[in-house]
DNA sequence: CACATGATCGCCT
DNA sequence: GGCGATCATGTGG
C-alpha cells in the first residue's frame, strides 16, 4: 500500500506565467550532475494540483555520483525496485521513504542506464511563506505534498510535478560535503551540497562545514 | 546555542 | 535484525 500524494500546502500558490518562467529541455538534465546540483539553485519546483500551481525557489541541492558514490542509493549499480527510477532518463523524479516517515526528493540526471540524481534539500516559498517550512528535504516534500506514489514520473510532460529555469541573475552558490552520509566512506567528504548563500531557508546549521577533497567528475 | 534522543518502517544484509 | 540522503522536542550551557 502506497501513501498518496496529499494536497500541497496552500501558501505555496504561486503563477509561473506571471514570473515569466520557462521550462527546461531534456538535455540539460542529461548533463554532468554536479552542473545540474548547481544550476538548480534558484530554480522552481512546482505541482499542479486541483487548477492551480503551487510551488518553491529551490536553495539547496545535493549531487548523488551513482555508481562510485557509497553516499548514493545506486552505489555499486544496487538496482531494485526502490532504486529503480534513478536508472531512468534525466528529468525523472526519483521519491524515497526514510527514516518510517518521511519523503526525499531527487531529480534524476544522466542519460538513461546511468543512475545518479539530484537531491533537493531546501526551498523557499512565494514572499511571506515561514522560511521554515520548505527547509530540509522531508520538510520540502510534505509542504509540497509529494510522496513516493510520484517515484519515476517524468517531470518534462508528464503533468503535475515541473521544474521551472531561473530568471533572476545567478544566486552566490555555498559548497560544503552533504549532510547524514557519514557511514559513506571518503566520499563522506565530497563538496557535493549547494546552496543560495543569502537564503534564509538553507537548512540546518552547517554552512561553515570543512570541504573535503574536490569532487570526483560525475561522468 | 549545541547536542541527544525517540519516532517508526521499508529496505537491504 | 540493523540502520537510514530526517525532524521535533527536550535537556543543559
Amino acid at each position: 500500500m502506497e501513501r498518496e500524494a496529499a494536497a500541497p500546502d496552500p501558501r505555496l500558490r504561486f503563477a509561473p506565467e506571471a514570473l515569466g518562467l520557462r521550462e527546461y529541455r531534456r538535455a540539460f538534465f542529461r548533463g554532468d550532475t554536479i552542473k545540474v546540483a548547481r544550476s538548480l539553485i534558484g530554480a522552481w519546483f512546482a505541482r499542479f494540483y486541483d487548477g492551480e500551481w503551487y510551488g518553491a525557489r529551490i536553495v539547496e541541492t545535493e549531487a548523488y555520483l551513482g555508481i562510485t558514490d557509497a553516499a548514493a542509493h545506486s552505489y555499486g549499480g544496487r538496482r531494485t525496485a526502490r532504486v529503480e527510477p534513478m536508472y531512468r532518463d534525466g528529468g525523472h523524479l526519483y521519491v524515497f521513504f526514510v527514516y518510517g516517515m518521511h519523503y526525499c526528493a531527487n531529480v534524476v540526471t544522466r542519460p538513461e542506464g546511468i543512475a545518479q540524481a539530484v537531491l533537493l534539500r531546501a526551498a523557499e516559498g512565494p514572499p511571506g511563506t515561514p522560511p521554515r517550512l520548505l527547509s530540509g528535504p522531508a520538510r520540502l516534500c510534505a509542504a509540497l505534498g509529494i510522496t513516493a506514489a510520484s517515484s519515476g514520473e517524468d517531470l518534462l510532460v508528464s503533468g503535475d510535478l515541473r521544474l521551472f529555469r531561473r530568471r533572476a541573475r545567478r544566486p552566490r552558490i555555498g559548497v560544503t560535503p552533504r549532510i547524514g552520509v557519514d557511514y559513506a566512506g571518503e566520499a563522506r567528504d565530497w563538496p557535493l551540497r549547494f546552496f543560495d548563500e543569502d537564503s534564509p531557508a538553507v537548512s540546518g546549521s552547517v554552512r561553515l562545514r570543512a570541504t573535503g577533497p574536490a569532487a570526483p567528475s560525475s561522468a
